[in-house]
DNA sequence: TTATGGACTAACCAGAAGGTTCATAACCAT
DNA sequence: ATGGTTATGAACCTTCTGGTTAGTCCATAA
């Protein structure tokens, strides 16, 4: 009897590309579905390897989801440490950070899921994820800059916080993306339409410098 | 032989009350755990009723969820629908409807979650609760009352967009809750500590009413 | 009294889901 | 080449879970 066997697939060793593929499927997964509407079976039909993976390299399926929230609050500390506001005078500085904030949230509806799924889960998960605290340092560090430097131009209020500040300015960025569909189902509006879009970042601009404009 | 038999424990047969106790039941079970992390059987055991009955009345797990969502609504819209703002001037209208938004989240924090998880599965069953839509058309028509009201007296701007001003508002009103948990962790800050709640409120309220003062 | 139907229960089931076993192929240093 | 380590795959196992079956209890009307 000839060797009718299949040529076994040339399997190719590459950990790197392994765990990569993984964690952009379970990312995939994960903010669809939530961590336990999430399948891990599913998620290992996503990548080119097995089951028997994830847990080689994740352990579990928690520790999976942790990872990958790690990885995603990762890439927006990447875009707001790009931006160099030093050189802008506050007012300009501030409208451009409430933008960028504006569009991240805008072009990574993911970031936005996962870290609504993890809030559903009282965020458990970000204990095992310790350097993720640090990112936001930077925003409010860079806040807090432009805050004193618009206090002693005389065009902001004194003794603005910055953490609410924060909380203003990526609340309703935050919230115009994770909430979007019931908001779509109830008022009936698109909110991706560009006319849409080009307002709300317009009107959470000009809230923020409205309110930060003395002498109310 | 003795009649050793326990005291029947008298079965008391009220529908209503089997009925509410379920959708209670569950509206805690989902707001805790999302919709696929609920468990029926754990949902059964909070109530004081089994599990039979959850289908009994609902048909299925989804069925229970959906009428847990409506009832959600429901309590939303009373609270907005008992403010009555056609005597107040549009500023200090305006200036009580964002504090009872705000306070009504403060308040509601399962009402938060349970529109969180909602949006986690793309509002799909908001689908099985028509009525939902109605309640919001009571907010945007107090709020473009007072928008045109205002513009007539000069103290607001003109061409504000009800239904986007409603997301600038509810939108921090929604994140403060909904992503408390994060937001701790990362800022190492509780929330609900009076001081913060009051700073956000005022927040909100200055923030709104600063954006809608003419001539920015 | 008895029959009727709504309210309720315990036990059960099939399939799904997370996690594991064991064999083995690819790689690497010697 | 060779021995040991790392990476990979298919099938398997156990527990859980939504949902069902088959039947009991009880208030009321005839």
């Amino acid at each position: 009897m000839p060797d009718t066997a299949l040529p076994p697939r040339p399997r190719q060793r590459d950990p790197d590309q392994t765990r990569r593929s993984i964690l952009d499927a379970a990312l995939t997964e994960f903010a669809e579905k939530g961590l336990s509407g999430a399948r891990v079976d599913e998620i290992a039909a996503r990548t080119a390897t097995t089951k028997r993976m994830i847990y080689y390299y994740f352990g579990s399926k928690e520790g999976l989801y942790a990872a990958v929230l790690e990885e995603m609050y990762g890439g927006i500390r990447d875009a707001e440490q790009a931006l160099d506001l030093g050189s802008l005078d506050p007012v300009a500085g501030m409208r451009r950070l409430v933008e960028i904030t504006f569009d991240y949230h805008a072009a990574h509806p993911e970031f936005v899921r996962m870290v609504a799924v993890e809030n559903i889960h009282n965020a458990r998960h970000l204990e095992h994820a310790p350097l993720v605290a640090d990112r936001n340092d930077t925003v409010i560090r860079t806040l807090r800059d432009l805050l004193d430097r618009g206090e002693r131009e005389g065009v902001f209020r004194p003794r603005i916080d910055a953490v609410d500040l924060h909380m203003l300015i990526s609340g309703f960025c935050f919230y115009r993306i994770s909430n979007r569909h019931t908001l779509q189902r109830i008022f009936g509006r698109d909110l991706t339409a560009p006319a849409h879009v080009a307002a709300h970042r317009r009107m959470i601009t000009e809230a923020v410098l409205a309110w930060l404009r003395p002498e109310g």
